[in-house]
DNA sequence: AATGAATGAGCATTCATTCAT
DNA sequence: GATGAATGAATGCTCATTCAT
């Protein structure tokens, strides 16, 4: 019967999540960890197999439910530029819309501290490029299925690169409130106006 | 005798600059600076005291006008509010906010690389938390400014929180463009299209 | 309570004797030697005070007959050059000799394991020079017995600095004879060769 | 102008040597290699770029020359098999078994710490499995080269098994004289006498 | 008795900073 | 002024040893 065990594995994850959050991974030291989780440097490699593992462990579940949802956009994009192919008018499209962004919002509501982690504190980490590959993401999107409808009604306020821009933006300012609020449900209410704040504006003009 | 003093310092300045914008405050090391400047490691230090004042030096400058900048915003918005409480229907403030605009754009222009590190690349040092408070003065801005408008006018879709979520949108977008472009005047026409994009539609709500 | 108390004290002894054997005294690890013992790493400590203590008790019984050996061997041949002085043609020691072959090849056939790893898997502890001292006994003995004999023989082969050669050389035999098979009896088949291959020369020249 | 860099470089080199020496790659700390040289932890990080560079300036040079020997040995080897097909009682290969054996002596006289580092010290590095390489090699040789003569001649004394022991304990025994002396002239001559003790031997009885 | 969690000193390595030349 | 050698504190990590249960 170990005593505490777990406890102690959990107070050394929510140092850690504290620290790299502060700090960024290679910022944030073992020893650091250890001391703020109230135990020594030795017994968190008790825990952990190494600083890497500590990292994987706070980030790797939350990295795979957001790359399955990369992964659902993609294909979600690839069907739809098709469709628009043959009948550039249909919008059936807007209850997926809504379903991904719901994936999205649940995702961001319950584990918005590891996804800020993922995305802003992990330079050194294999992670490192989750940030980018999101805002390529979302670019593709914008490029292949709004900008078509734009250009279609002779909209050209939204250029090439300002499409990248406007990703890039969309993904830091969601960052940013990550990295200001501290309640899961506060966290939704805001990504979501701000997913509409930007996307309706897009609807709209088009 | 190659070189005279000011020169040295120039090589040194411009070597830390690529290094800080290309690493981080953390990630450059003094050896990297001091050999890409082509000059010793030891004579860094006859220049700059240390790291510190090394990237201050860099920074410091274009801080000042930047902090120089917000103050000046900050109280132009106090006293509009005062003149707003007075006269709602006036708008020669108009004026004043393209002459915050032309004052923006020219510090963007001009300085765009220093913005970027003080912005995005200076953890660890003072200057952390900059990025922050510009979100949390153009959020300030909006809150004061646009937003009695709106009201007024029984528009509600800009909430207090969601100017927040704006303003940081828009301050990422601009780290973006200084982070993607290489040319002061490049940079500026894609700052102004931004401000326009941003504001018009707040304009144009209004 | 599923084991006596000698029993446990028995499988720790028996996985440190692998190990040791396998990694020699600083590259096995306590934690290795418990858990291949099926004992937790706490209890090692309860039966052996510390790493010294539980490498000496698999050590120390063999190395205590193996230094009687050599003060055995060492007093017999400090009587026979006295006995030589006085009557060079005595061949009584051949007895003798036979004696402390046999002696010789008992400790061999019974604790090989154990005399390999004191001879050469004790690095870092008070043993790590048995091996050097085993070979000056074997050199003093060639020296102090077989070149008198030579000598007076006119045999000019085995100079004073090749018995130490020689004894090194048969020393080491031994050594890989221990290490590379892994039973009593055919290691004491094997040894008794070599003993042979070395001293028949030996014996033949004389 | 460097001040006393070369000299600095010699010191550490020194240290090392000693500590590699006595207590083998692993066992060796850079700390004690750093203060027993005089010189500052850090400061040895200047001239080896790490531990195993450390290790390998020392031993690299000796290596080559070590394994060149082996190769030239190798190849007469084949080509004598060869030859004592057609005719096995040319014995024209006397020559070139003195030339390896003054090749393999001067090598022994000039670097025979290093090749005692190699050999004896290298648990842990590349070079952990020379020993091996060289106790097979002339195994090797003595399995294809003297045995045919022997049996040939009827003599069963060497079997299979016993080559390898043989081997091993020629080899096993260099070290020892490594470890025991201290002058290369002195290494040479017993080196030299010891190959005569034991391949001479071989010849006499063949 | 037994467990395995906890400790802390030690190791290789890096890097800002200092200093003799 | 300039050089780059030297320093030492910090980092990630391991392992013999201790100790609460």
């Amino acid at each position: 019967m170990p005593y505490l065990k777990e406890e102690v594995k959990e107070k050394i994850l929510a140092s850690a999540i504290v620290k790299f959050k502060e700090q960024g991974y290679a910022g944030a030291s073992m020893r650091q960890i250890a001391s703020s989780a109230g135990v020594s440097l030795g017994n968190v490699y008790r825990y952990f197999e190494n600083k890497d593992a500590l990292f994987n462990a706070i980030v790797e579940p939350v990295y795979k439910s957001y790359i399955a949802f990369i992964h659902d956009i993609d294909n979600l994009i690839a069907d739809d530029v098709n469709t628009l192919k043959e009948d550039p008018s249909d919008t059936s499209n807007i209850a997926e819309i809504n379903e991904i962004k719901d994936k999205l919002l649940e995702i961001c509501e319950e584990h918005y501290t590891e996804l800020l982690i993922i995305l802003d504190k992990s330079a050194g980490t294999k992670y490192e490029d989750a940030k980018q590959a999101l805002i390529m993401l979302l670019d593709k999107i914008l490029t292949k299925k709004f900008l078509p409808f734009m250009k279609q009604e002779g909209l050209s306020t939204l250029s090439d690169d300002v499409t990248y821009i406007f990703s890039a933006s969309f993904i830091e300012s969601i960052c940013i409130i990550f990295r200001k609020y501290e309640a899961g449900s506060q966290i939704r209410l805001l990504v979501e106006r701000f997913i509409s704040l930007f996307f309706n504006d897009l609807e709209k003009r088009i």
